[in-house]
DNA sequence: CAGTGGTCTAGACCACTGG
DNA sequence: CAGTGGTCTAGACCACTGG
């Protein structure tokens, strides 16, 4: 997709902000932006409102666009993916396929992938050796041709899929560790687990991608930001299953 | 806050979408909603980018705007809280609470509450009188004026509070449950539980609240939708502590 | 092809901040 | 007060869908 005016003007501020230029000051004016852009400030606005959308600025009205230095929304929008985690720390990712191969699509899989036969693969996550995720990802046999076991060991299937994945629903539950999970994970059987299931879309809306993912409770957590919450009794998100 | 032009019109379309009106169908063109509701085509389509960020309406270019009916984001825009979960299945909603006095802010409550001293609210949720959530909540004392024991075990906070909350982060955790946790919340002690914490900002990004909430995992999961995702080996918002 | 949404412009009025 | 962001208008051109 060709890029647009505002979204190559946001680009722009992106490089400016993570440049330091306003440490936690003010932006120019929308004016000035728009002057110095050669855009009109409806098209500045709207580079400034994805801004906005990914925490990096906010603004005041009568006051000016600022750059965020907020810790609450540090944690969220810059929380990115693990890797970059580990990276920060100075720990070392690594996957380990324990299993790899091509099946008849279970029912519980069926219902969500539409595709007789499925590639499935089970795989382990480990920061600086430690095991902190044990994965089972299911492919449709359609979308598994650049799948072999030494690239889902080397990158990430989103990386693989011969697709753009546009989003994912996940669901997060609390569990305990069967003795199959316990033993490969390194922990005692019967130890808390977060149960994560997901389920990746295309750009299309049509899944395709189903994955569980195990983690032991004292190594990991999970953070949602809600930019909106409404009045209930209950966090946000929450649904009582059975 | 004074209602602008493109929230009335985005109200006017919810009301017509919940009446069920193009069911699943085509939304009037942007130049329809344009002249029939005197307003600029601008205003129009900031009311349905408003829309799909609910959730409720989706576009396609040289096609049209359609109510979604998507099942995947039924699941979570339309999940709603709790209270109208329950109501969808007949369940009776109740509130108990079990204790809620003005308290010395404890450290790791200082820490993101800037107040001398907070009421701290202990409050069990029920649905058709089984218990399914131990809530701990903790406000500033300069906001707790209409915080009766009564008030709370009638309303959730942010209907009670004096200012509007505008968003929150809450990090899921999973754990096992405290003998007294089990002893309140009706489970064997050393259950799975999913232990949430969410911290609500007000709209100046001020935080007004922190709550602990504490539910049984054989009753509960979270439900997370992610518009977009970024390759990874982990599934987003996961975070590794310690 | 006519009609649609996606982007963009050049203007306008207003409520609000700070001095 | 002059300057800011928030909202809104009436136009324009384009890429895209469907028939």
């Amino acid at each position: 997709m060709r890029q647009t005016r505002y979204q190559s003007i946001a680009e722009d501020l992106r490089r400016s902000l993570a440049a330091g230029h306003p440490p936690g000051g003010l932006l120019p004016s929308e004016s000035e932006l728009s002057a110095s852009h050669g855009a009109s400030r409806v098209t500045v606005r709207r580079a400034l409102e994805l801004l906005r959308s990914e925490g990096l600025v906010d603004s005041r009205q009568g006051f000016g666009w600022f750059a965020r230095t907020d810790p609450v929304r540090q944690s969220l929008g810059r929380l990115g993916t693990i890797e970059a985690q580990l990276a920060d720390q100075g720990r070392r990712p690594e996957r380990k396929v324990l299993d790899h191969r091509v099946v008849r699509t279970p029912p519980e899989v069926a219902s969500i992938l539409d595709s007789e036969r499925v590639l499935r693969t089970r795989r382990l996550n480990l920061a600086d050796g430690q095991p902190f995720a044990l994965v089972t990802v299911w492919c449709p046999e359609a979308l598994a041709d650049g799948l072999t076991r030494e690239a889902v060991e080397q990158s990430s299937f989103y990386d693989l899929l011969p697709l753009d994945v546009a989003g994912a629903t996940q669901t997060i539950a609390a569990g305990l560790a069967t003795d199959d999970e316990a033993k490969v994970l390194g922990v005692p059987a019967g130890s808390p687990v977060l149960r994560c299931e997901r389920v990746t879309r295309a750009a299309s809306d049509e899944a395709v991608l189903l994955s569980h993912h195990v983690f032991p409770a004292h190594l990991t957590e999970f953070v949602v930001d809600l930019p909106h919450v409404a009045p209930s009794m209950a966090p946000t998100g929450l649904r009582l299953v059975e």
